[in-house]
Parts: structure tokens; sequence; C-alpha cells
DNA sequence: ACGTTTTGTAAGTTATCACTTACAGTCTGT
DNA sequence: ACAGACTGTAAGTGATAACTTACAAAACGT
């Protein structure tokens, strides 16, 4: 048995690469030639650790995925969860034009056509409005006192629910307006800390 | 002088069948094959028309703005401005379902690359955002008195400003959670009347 | 009816796409 | 050292992309 298999690690190695080809072509715009050129390997050794440039690009989406929700935990540690939050809205912004995985949505949305894709996209929209979600309720159970230790009811988590939803509206918006420069970093920052603020805090300390 | 040249009337007829190409395959994933197909005439009539398959692309980023805005002045006309508004918000998820808009932008978003593709969209979301700038502070000064009839203040444009981001935000995510299947409409409609609402109206009635 | 122009139909061109095959090197456990 | 798997390089495959060319058939003003 010679040679011991490296693939997994490779396979690893080789994502931010293909991440960001993808995420400057869009998916039908990036070619496997391009995707060789960007990892500075020959086609058929990519095609040695993937079957096809579909599975290419959805192994991107999990790995980009599983980077924002690692960078969003780094935040909420070793922080009480308002100033988590608060940190977060703030930082938001400025990590989601770092990572590449809103063009990476992008592209994936013009080929939502794609069953496989689309599951891709629509499980990681699922699992951070979810996360989003359990993140909100946690600081809500939390301030009504840990003593009373009440379980989040219903209406809360609804509540939350939308809450999470728009606070993700507002990246999307976010990330387009990056992408097409619609304003500046200014505005972003206003959005996330004034809006989004306000959104997770009705009553605004004034 | 022989047969009058039509072919300004026969861009304008063939737009919406381009559009529903371009929205079901994304813009690189629409051959001219396709576009020839769903227009029912050959490859070369449609580059008669149009020097290039962007430009037809173009034409139909152009075409669905310019829809949308029609949409939203029936919407305003015959309304008082509060009343029009709230049917906006209302309607606004449903609407845009319907028209092709978020596609198109989707699949524009993938080919952010290309500057043309890049100004058509940045210069669309301007467009539009001024728009609801101006229908939102026009609602203040009126609500503030006709009488007083007082300019609406650098920090009112600023904050309506903010508010019409967020608006289109919501509208951004609403076509997302719709193309993916993320939330049922009746999330959506809380999205639109319940946040949406109390961004425009910071003290709801209760 | 005629001459000019637009319209319709078909075929072709060149490039590039995703993906494959072939084969020579290289590494590793024994 | 050597078998057997992995790694690297090159070339090739058929399909299909955007875009053209060629030419016959209408349509219109005169």
């Amino acid at each position: 048995m010679p040679r011991p298999n490296l693939q997994e690690q490779r396979r690893a190695e080789l994502l931010p690469a293909l991440a960001r080809a993808f995420a400057t072509d869009g998916y039908a715009g990036t070619t496997t030639a391009g995707l060789a050129a960007a990892t500075d390997l020959r086609e058929n050794q990519l095609y040695r650790l993937w079957p096809s440039k579909k599975a290419m690009f959805l192994a991107v989406v999990d790995h980009l995925y599983d980077q924002h929700v690692a960078w969003w935990e780094a935040q909420l540690a070793d922080r009480p969860p308002d100033a988590a939050i608060a940190h977060i809205l703030e930082e938001e912004g400025r990590h989601r034009g770092e990572s590449g995985l809103h063009r990476i949505t992008f592209a994936g949305l013009s080929e939502a056509r794609d069953p496989e894709i689309r599951a891709a996209l629509a499980g990681m929209y699922e699992r951070f409005h979810a996360y989003i979600v359990d993140v909100l309720t946690r600081r809500a159970t939390n301030r009504t006192g840990a003593a009373k230790k009440r379980k989040a009811n219903k209406a809360d988590v609804e509540q939350a629910s939308l809450t999470a939803w728009s606070l993700i509206a507002l990246g999307s918006l976010t990330n387009i307006a990056r992408e097409l420069d619609l304003f500046p970093v200014k505005t972003q920052e206003r959005l996330f800390t004034q809006v989004g603020g306000a959104l997770i805090d009705p009553k605004p300390p004034h």
C-alpha cells in the first residue's frame, strides 16, 4: 500500500482559490480552465478531486458558509450577548466583503434552476437564520433574568425569526451595494448600527 | 423608399420574451439559441435588432426597471401618500415575484465584473432609491402640514435615505426567499407590513 | 409593376466549453 | 528495490457557444 491518500487535505487547501475564481466570474462564467489556472493545477487534476465543476462549486458554498459561521462564533465567544450582537452589527459588513460569500450567493442564485445548487443555497440561508434566531432568543431569555429561566415562548421566537430575516436582508443589500458601489462604507455602517440596532432593540436609548 | 422601419417597435415587443429567458437561465446560462427560441425568431433576426447578447440583456434591464417604476406610480396615483405606502408595502412582494426583475438582478450581479452591466444595475438601484426617498420625504413634509410647507431638511432626507435602503433590503431578501422557498408568503407579508411598517413609522399605533 | 429594403430560413465559422485519455514521473510501505 | 498507487504534463474529444454569411421571399412607396 504505497503513498497515503491526501486527497481530502488537498481539497481543503484548494477551496479558497476555487472560491475566489467562482466569486470573480460567477458560476456559468467560470471555466474549468480558469479554475485550473487559479489553483495552479491542470484541469484533470481538479477532476481527480471532484467529479464535476458543479461539485467544486457546491464544495465552495459549504466551505464559505462554515467559514462565516466560524467568524460569528468567534465574535460571540467571550462577550456578553448584547455586546456580541452590537459588535457583530458593526463588523458584519466589513467581514462579508472580505469573504467572497456574497458573490458566491449571487452566482448560485443565477443557477437556482439547478436543484442541487438551489438546495445548497437554501440550506445555507436556513441554517444561518436558525443560528441568528438562536442567538437572539438566548439573549432575550438571558435578559429577562437567568433566575426565571423561562423558556422562549412562541411569540418571542416568531419575533426573533422576523428580526433575523431582517438582519439577513440588511446583509444582502449591503453585499449588493458593495458590489455596485451604491453607497459609502459610512452609510453601510449606519444601516447596520442604526437600522439593525433598532430592529433588535425597538426602544433605542436616546 | 420601400418598407417602413419598424425595428424600434419590434424591439419593444420582444423584450418581455427576452426578459423571461434571461430570468430563467441567468445571463451566462442563457444562449442566443435560447433567446431565439423564446422569441420564436432565428438568431440572426435578433442580431439585426441588437448588436450583441449583452445589448439584449441591458435592454431587458431597462425595460424591467421602467415597468417596476410604472407599477409604483400606478400604486401611488389617486391615493393619499400614507395609504399608498401602506398599499405598496403589502403588494410589493407579490408584484416583485411576478415581474422577473429580481432574477435579472441576480443574473446581472453575477456579471458585475462587466462594467456596462455593472453600471446598468447600479443606475437602476440608485434611481429606485432616489424615487423612494422622494416618496418618503413628500409624505413627511405633507404630514407636518402643507401650510408650513417647510422644505425637507438635511437630517430628514438622510433618514429617508436609510429607510429607503432598508426597504430595498427587505425587497431583495424577499426575492431571494421566493427564489429558494425560504419562507411562506405569510412571513413575507409580515416582513413587509411589520418590519417595513416600523421602519417608515417608528411609533406604530398601538 | 418595379426597385429597394426588410423579413425569413438555413447553414456555416471559429472559439471555447466541460470533461477525458495517455503516459511518464514520483513517492511510499514493505 | 520494487510494486502500486498518486502526481504532473500534454493532447484530444464532442458539444455548443456567440456571431456571420448567403440567399430567397415578402412588403412598401412610387
